[in-house]
DNA sequence: CGCTAGGATTGGAACGATCAAGTGGTCCGG
DNA sequence: CCGGACCACTTGATCGTTCCAATCCTAGCG
């Protein structure tokens, strides 16, 4: 492979074609339908193009083919709730996947106060084959727009609000991850759990508190009386409901997110409770808060690698046409403990 | 702005020319050079492409400029040092930074092995016009190679090894991070103030360091004995180290990172020495968890905001060809004070 | 030996934009 | 009344690839 001077232009199928002695088609079919070509012939055109360094330029093939093979991911701001903890795994997972297919990730952002901001753009202007949406848990409008629109997207995240939807997805099984975070808090031996969740809005909440409900109930436990909610994704508050409900006897605490069960610790803090051993703690997200807090939160990990790798399988299966039997994937987390729920 | 049926195709510049009674190229200056056109024809090519929601064709114009209008980035995964904990808010700086003059981000990754992995074909497909390399602290060869190839580069980090190295850089400040940061623990009254970092192997540590011995010598103390090295960003290392320390009679604490931090606050808590009243605290990074550490973790907070605009700054300036007087751009960044540090 | 089927290979056109070199018209000094 | 400068716009070529419709070659058959 010969990088060649840095002046002089990149090789192109004509280049390589006069080297190898044969047409720019068949240098094009040996790197795309190399089966068309005789064996000797195919070689040949190889080693010429490993001599020569060359790589398709994508411009070209994008105008040609009319696509680009870049799926669009729109990033917002921080403000989010919880999830921007994953982010970066995710993102991660996400261009990893992508790369099996030699395609990339093109990030892009809009007016935070317009949420289909962007995309347009991007769609006339053949820039990206596809989206990929993350955040439509509140109903967000992107979806139905894109679908709409015509253009190929996945979304992580269930069309909560459209419950027939019938586009492809991938979710997190929050209620299962909760479910299993409290018949672990059970089995740890703490009979009190109370939820600590944020508002009833929130469907990612209540989602989840889905999971300790049925777990509880499972175990002839009482829901009511043992669920607090707070408007934001705060420690303090998060701190002040605790209290309330160790004063009404709670034992332990499966929360929504990290944050809110940090919170919890630090109530414990200030009791001079030891968690775990004399309170039980499980958040939500595994974040690296989690595994930092004193002495360490047991949290539900949402499987973001997997979500990537099933959200670039369903891309590829959407942009080809195919026919998804399932529309959804919802997939199970594990439970990280720590020392909040170890005895 | 009409969307048009997902069926048809996207009006591309000789439909606009034709409904608007003009040439293509009229069209194309009305975007790229609009000062060419009369007034009145401008107005009308305007009002036609408004109407028929006309976008310039990305590969069309990449094609023919030779420019992608992408920047690449390679994300790595997870198991470098402290440093991810604010790759969200540097992601999303930098997608916002370059929107502004209609740039995306393009992230690939590489085999973990190679650092230089996929670079390479990105610019022989002439996909991106110039990169941001995150990780320079370590001596990576990504830098010199680019630069050798011709390759249009930024880098966030200074050329740590190369001391006269020519290529634009842009670097967060952390001596002058921890100056602050000590001569804050000083004003509040602590003068037995311990440096906790990483191996003497680490720039980034050691450059931190500087600033809290600065500081230190300042103000007639004494850094000798005062310094705890560990090997790796782990919180039971820090937290052994901070034992010892204690034992040895510090009183506060600088630290290279906020897991370093953190492991500091689980000393105390151990200890029962109340963070910020008994004992200071300061750490390095402003992640979510020290946020959300008990009581909350003073931490030196980079801005890696600024550092995405100057990035985005200095990468047109590159690709402009304008040789830029400074090549590298060194940022100071701020100190959150929380009560780790509060009396 | 001519003819044909089929695979291997080729050449021209097209994708949609910009570049470079025009075109015709108007204005103005000489 | 001529020639050149300038303005506003147009035309043809081009970027590098793939699509499409040939064309060439080889082997097999009658």
């Amino acid at each position: 492979m010969a990088t060649g001077p840095a002046g002089s232009r990149a090789p192109t199928l004509s280049t390589v074609a006069a080297a190898a002695g044969v047409s720019r088609q068949t240098v094009s079919n040996a790197l795309n339908n190399p089966e068309l070509l005789r064996p000797d012939t195919l070689a040949r055109v190889r080693a010429v193009i490993d001599e020569l360094g060359y790589t398709p330029n994508r411009a070209a093939r994008q105008l040609r083919t009319r696509t680009s093979r870049l799926i669009g991911l729109r990033v917002d701001g921080p403000g989010d709730t919880a999830d921007n903890a994953s982010m970066d795994r995710f993102l991660h997972a996400l261009v990893e996947a992508m790369a099996r297919t030699d395609h990339h990730l093109l990030l892009f952002s809009g007016d935070p106060r317009d949420p289909l901001d962007g995309y347009e753009d991007l769609l006339r202007s053949t820039a990206v084959d596809a989206f990929v949406v993350t955040d439509t848990y509140a109903g967000t409008p992107q979806a139905p727009f894109l679908q709409e629109r015509g253009a190929p997207f996945v979304t992580f995240g269930r069309p909560w609000e459209l419950p027939d939807a019938d586009w492809a997805w991938v979710d997190i099984d929050g209620a299962a991850g909760l479910h299993a975070a409290t018949e672990h808090l059970l089995a740890v031996g703490h009979d009190q759990i109370a939820w600590l969740g944020w508002d009833r809005g929130s469907r990612l909440s209540e989602d989840r508190r889905s999971g300790w409900e049925s777990a509880l109930v499972g175990a002839g436990g009482d829901p009511e009386g043992r669920t607090a909610r707070i408007g934001a994704d705060d420690v303090d508050a998060a701190r002040r409901a605790a209290h309330a409900q160790l004063d009404a006897g709670a034992t332990a605490f499966a929360c929504a997110g990290d944050t809110l069960g940090i919170g919890v610790l630090h109530a414990l803090a200030e009791r001079g409770l030891r968690p775990g051993v004399d309170v039980g703690v499980v958040g939500f997200e595994d974040s690296l808060a989690a595994q930092l807090a004193w002495p360490g939160l047991s949290s539900v990990r949402p499987p973001v690698e997997d979500v990537a790798a099933e959200l670039v399988s369903l891309i590829h299966r959407v942009l080809a046409g195919d026919p998804l039997g399932e529309r959804g994937t919802m997939l199970t987390p594990s439970l990280v403990i720590r020392r909040s729920s170890s005895r």
